[in-house]
DNA sequence: AGCTTGAGTATTTTT
DNA sequence: TACTCAAGCT
């Protein structure tokens, strides 16, 4: 059936029996050993609603199933349950969740709306006793920290102090104000029906642990197919462990070389363990045929590197003719080397390889602004991947909260952001008037507002009670309809509070857009919190899909990808490694699992730069104003530590010479009472973050 | 007094 | 874009 397998694929593809393990190294075909499992499986009888894909993103399901139905012939999509652990527990959530007393109107908090939950839930313990703590702390945990805290004692099942101990010393202060805090959003959480995505996990773990729930759970699928497991976290293990009934069989893929979510929490012990833990096959790959020669002995140099060696040592063999070698180039500045790689991309480009085909690499989104102003003033068309991302800007954001209104008008988070649009209207009024709304009074009354945001608020509110009307699951309703009305509103606040506010509607409208695309507003919304689109410009659509365009991605976005030409840029110390990552040997060892990432995305060619001059940004770290007083203050950059002598012996220099010094239907009746499974669960949770 | 608003400064990676 | 601080409004 497959004819253009390897062995070792074959034998993953055709494994009979029980789990299996597939390490499969950079390059070696997982995508298509996963999709011609996937295919075979069904090809062989088990039915494709019985197969469950847990993948990492919204776009490797999707490649995955595409690629299984070209092999299989079968219909897949849409009968296969396939997407992240999220969006699969949200999927189980709303079959099952009645079952626990869950309310399935529940919407869901991004991380982003978790952090200002949680620092909503710190000022108000703040104006609640002021002055009980008369030594407060001149800096504090910031919102996205203690968001990160609060995650990882659920996902790692580890209590707040030892959380604090271990990862997040610098906080270890602020433990009671973080326990009041935590103890404050869950309740809120509650109160509001809301959930955030630890919540979509934990709440799957309390469907486990429901005895009348559980097994139809485990009855449902045959097959259950991980990717990339070297990134899942414990939380995320346990489910996989409770997931699996007596028919079901596991099969998990991933590389420990390339382990790089640590910082959420993911462990390779999930990889490492899987075997014994799961009485697992293993099944390694090893032939790379993606890189030539050259470029996988510039990424084998690199992981060589590494203090701590995976656990399963691999040696990726290179099934492909010789090509160049990579490259360092060396650049005397950023512009220098944002000028290069254009340079370069224009050259590969006139030698007939197509931008599609080139990416350019990034440890953190925004260290690639001054590029994407060099690519924009040569015209050479460009989407970006990871870094700041469509949810994340504050228009986007605030259409979102007034829809979310639309949906639920007790959900006091958008409340909080929505009121404070009016003129006049601050944190502590908005923080009252949500609360209250949170609390079941109702929608905030134009009298309770300051006398000059009555007006706007009385137009809010008839703005949502319209938009409640239009989305209100009569015949017809398209979810289109309600978001065009709220823009009446929300279009004249963006454009006066924005000055150039015409890329900002033009970004709305990619959202009205896609909105007339989904069966109803609810769940635009979860689904639009679950699966973000991850490129500027996925929302719109085709535009320019068919255009050629080079890709602009952070190194994390760029996992699973593949490209003829690869430019990694900034590799200078401090950006890769990240000086904030820099803080414990772990850490180190996943930035240069990051670079080995990045290295093997290059099928062809492998280009390294480094800006050996920095400009740093006023006032950091106490830096002296230089003689001469140019007001251009800046410093020398050392290379990145990994391209140590082993790395550069196999690469070519360019540039400046190197300082050396330098579902189903669901039927289960909805229960009064949470059920106690629910509880339980609560309980763990409560005890860990006492 | 309490609150909003504007200026100035610093910014990892993502479900 | 988010946070802090200080000025100015009600």
């Amino acid at each position: 059936m497959f004819p253009e397998l390897t062995n070792d694929q074959r034998r993953a593809v055709t494994h009979d029996g029980g789990h299996l393990l597939i390490v499969a190294g950079a390059g070696t075909g997982k995508t298509t050993t996963l999709a011609a499992r996937l295919a075979h499986l069904v090809a062989a009888g088990t039915p494709p609603e019985r197969v469950c894909l847990l993948t990492f993103g919204r776009r490797a399901a999707g490649e995955l199933v595409r690629r299984a139905e070209q092999l299989c012939g079968d219909r897949v999509s849409g009968a296969c349950w396939a997407g992240t652990f999220h969006a699969i527990a949200n999927r189980l959530l709303r079959v099952h969740g009645g079952g626990l007393g869950l309310d399935p109107g529940f919407t869901v908090l991004d991380q982003a709306d978790a952090a200002d939950l949680l620092a909503l839930c710190r000022a108000e313990l703040d104006a609640h006793d002021g002055d009980a703590v008369g030594a407060r702390p001149t800096r504090r945990a910031r919102k996205e920290t203690m968001a990160s805290i609060y995650s990882r004692c659920v996902t790692t099942a580890t209590p707040l102090s030892v959380v604090l101990r271990d990862h997040f010393g610098w906080c270890a202060g602020e433990r009671d104000v973080l326990r009041a805090t935590f103890a404050a959003y869950r309740s809120r959480k509650r109160a509001a029906n809301v959930v955030d995505y630890d919540d979509l996990l934990l709440h799957w773990s309390a469907l486990l642990r429901a005895p009348e729930v559980a097994g139809a759970i485990r009855r449902r699928f045959d097959h259950v197919l991980v990717d990339e497991y070297q990134d899942t976290s414990p939380l995320q293990a346990d489910l996989l462990e409770g997931f699996v009934g007596d028919g079901t069989r596991v099969t998990a893929v991933g590389d420990d070389g390339q382990a790089i979510y640590g910082f959420r929490a993911a462990t390779i012990a999930n990889i490492v363990g899987f075997p014994a833990r799961f009485g697992a096959e293993v099944v390694v790959l090893e032939d790379n045929h993606r890189s030539t020669p050259e470029v996988l002995a510039t990424a084998n140099a690199v992981l060589a590197g590494a203090t701590t060696p995976g656990r399963f040592p691999k040696v990726l063999r290179s099934s492909r003719g010789s090509g160049p070698r990579p490259a360092l180039v060396a650049c005397a500045d950023e512009g220098h080397q944002s000028a290069e790689v254009c340079r370069a991309i224009l050259d590969r480009h006139d030698r007939g390889i197509r931008l599609r085909d080139q990416a350019v690499l990034v440890r953190t989104g925004h260290h690639s602004q001054l590029l994407e102003l060099e690519l924009v003033a040569r015209r050479i068309p460009f989407v970006k991947y990871g870094g700041l991302r469509f949810l994340e800007a504050a228009h986007v954001k605030d259409l979102m909260a007034v829809l979310r209104l639309v949906e639920n008008p007790r959900d006091e988070l958008a409340w909080f952001r929505v009121l404070q649009l009016l003129d006049g209207v601050g944190p502590a009024i908005a923080r009252r008037l949500a609360a209250a709304a949170a609390a079941g009074d109702g929608p905030p009354r134009p009298e309770h507002l300051p006398e000059v945001a009555a007006t706007a608020g009385a137009a809010l509110q008839e703005a949502l009670t319209d938009a409640r009307a239009l989305a209100a699951p009569a015949a017809g309703a398209r979810p289109s309809l309600p978001v065009e009305r709220v823009r009446v509103w929300l279009d004249p606040v963006v454009e006066r509070r924005y000055p150039a506010a015409g890329p900002r509607l033009g970004d709305l409208d990619a959202l009205t857009s896609a909105a007339a695309a989904a069966p109803d507003l609810g769940r635009f919304l979860v689904e639009l919190t679950i699966d973000p689109p991850a490129a500027t410009g996925d929302l719109a659509g085709p535009p320019h899909r068919d255009d050629d365009h080079l890709t602009l991605s952070t190194i994390h976005s760029a996992k699973g990808g593949e490209w003829r030409v690869v430019h990694v840029i900034a590799l200078v110390d401090g950006n890769l490694p990240s000086d904030l990552s820099t803080g414990d040997a772990d850490g180190i060892e996943e930035e240069r699992r990051l670079l080995y990432v990045a290295a093997t995305r290059a099928a062809d060619e492998l280009l390294l730069y480094a800006p050996l001059r920095q400009h740093h940004h006023r006032g950091t770290r106490g830096h002296r104003a230089g003689a001469g007083g140019t007001g251009d203050a800046h410093g020398y950059a050392a290379l990145s530590r990994f391209l140590d002598d082993t790395v550069l012996a196999t690469v070519e220099r360019r540039g400046m010479p190197l300082d050396p010094a330098t579902v189903g239907g669901a039927d289960v009746r909805m229960p009064s009472e949470p059920h106690p499974a629910l509880a339980e669960v609560d309980e763990l949770v409560a005890a860990l973050l006492d």
